[in-house]
DNA sequence: TGTTCCCGCCAAGTG
DNA sequence: CACTTGGCGGGAACA
């Protein structure tokens, strides 16, 4: 009885009938960094959180857990957790990679892979029932990621994942409850731009691409925070270009914009997309995404003006209107930074910087 | 129709 | 025991 449609629970007088795009976790990832990526944001309260966004809490949990897999972010207590930013992230990938490593050494001979990732090591009282860890979202998204700093493919379809991960065990709803979740953490994990949606090249099946950063053993260290003086302040507003969302669905407007040189682009990036995955790093060898790092602040990119002011409107906005994170005034600010966008992305391709472009591949796709 | 994945029930954890 | 976390899978939006 109480299964309220989700439709007109509201009064409103908008038409909005209920579009499931307006509440994917990706979206509720972006708005969720985009409120609390910032230098003064020690603690983090996941009820708060909830109520600034507009969602329940339960929700919250989904994206914290992949967020902190990931090191954006740390559990400090209960109810309470600390931003780190994206300046994390390096360093988390490091050290998944080195306990990916240690785990193929240890089973050298035996064909154990990625499956059981439990510590057979210092067992003490370990109940087998610690089966629940295994198999919390964290895991799962620390594995998933380890699939694409170790396997040299390209890219990997929820499926393949799930069937990695789940180490043979073929089993039809265990499978099935698996890629829902791998779901879940490719929509989280490709609003922070560390994942892209693409097709497999022959099977034309959905698939994921890595976007981190490929090979290069020489990152982790590289969070060095440079005094940063002045510099062409272009793309300052980088870190918040995530509410964008032009990730699934073929966003609208700019499509209709005049390609022009963006057309051989497309061709460079076609040749190299086959070519190889040794992805051109950028000068700084870290490739992101459309945002810039947060406090990394590589290149003298000090921490744009623009874009606090953005966080501010952002802010105010939030909490004046109902609990929805989906509303109009957000929709029209995602216009406004989408126009700023352009103008900068229009620079940066008619410029020389073509490293820069890897991240840009999907939307430039779409410009044709 | 098959794919994507939101929603929230309800069971572990925590204190 | 009350409250916080968070597996899990039904089933509806979406393509």
């Amino acid at each position: 009885m109480a299964m309220a449609s989700p439709c007109f629970l509201e009064s409103e007088d908008r038409h909005q009938v209920y579009s499931r795009k307006q509440k994917s976790l990706g979206l509720l990832c972006s708005n969720f960094v985009s409120l609390y990526n910032r230098d003064d944001v020690e603690s983090i309260s996941l009820d708060d959180a909830a109520k600034q966004l507009g969602v329940e809490r339960r929700r919250i949990y989904d994206i914290v857990n992949v967020m902190e897999s990931v090191g954006v972010l740390t559990r400090k207590a209960k109810n309470r957790y600390s931003w780190i930013g994206f300046s994390g992230i390096p360093k988390a990938l490091e050290d998944l990679k080195v306990s990916e490593d240690e785990e193929n050494d240890r089973s050298m001979d035996h064909e154990e892979g990625i499956r059981e990732d439990k510590s057979s090591s210092g067992s003490h009282k370990n109940a087998r029932s610690d089966n629940r860890k295994e198999k919390s979202l964290g895991q799962l998204t620390q594995n998933f990621v380890k699939l694409f700093l170790t396997s040299n493919a390209d890219t990997v379809s929820l499926d393949e994942a799930a069937r990695l991960l789940l180490g043979d065990c073929n089993d039809a709803t265990q499978m099935k409850t698996k890629v829902r979740r791998l779901y879940d953490i490719a929509n989280v994990l490709s609003s922070m731009n560390l994942i892209e949606k693409t097709q497999q090249v022959v099977t034309k099946k959905p698939a994921f691409r890595w976007l981190g950063n490929k090979g290069k053993p020489d990152m982790g260290v590289t969070i060095a925070i440079p005094p940063c003086t002045s510099q062409t302040k272009k793309r300052t507003f980088g870190s918040e270009i995530t509410n964008l969302d032009f990730k699934r669905s073929r966003s609208v407007s700019y499509v209709d914009r005049k390609p022009d040189k963006l057309q051989m682009r497309k061709e460079d990036l076609k040749a190299c997309n086959l070519a190889a995955q040794k992805q051109l790093q950028t000068s700084k060898g870290y490739v992101f995404g459309p945002f810039q790092p947060g406090r990394v602040t590589r290149e003298g990119g000090n921490e744009a003006d623009m874009g606090r002011s953005n966080v501010q409107d952002w802010e105010s906005l939030a909490s004046s209107f109902r609990p929805q994170y989906h509303n109009q005034a957000l929709s029209d600010l995602f216009a406004h930074y989408l126009e700023a966008w352009k103008s900068w992305f229009a620079e940066v391709t008619q410029g020389s910087s073509s490293s820069l472009q890897q991240p840009y591949k999907s939307i430039i796709n779409q410009l044709s």
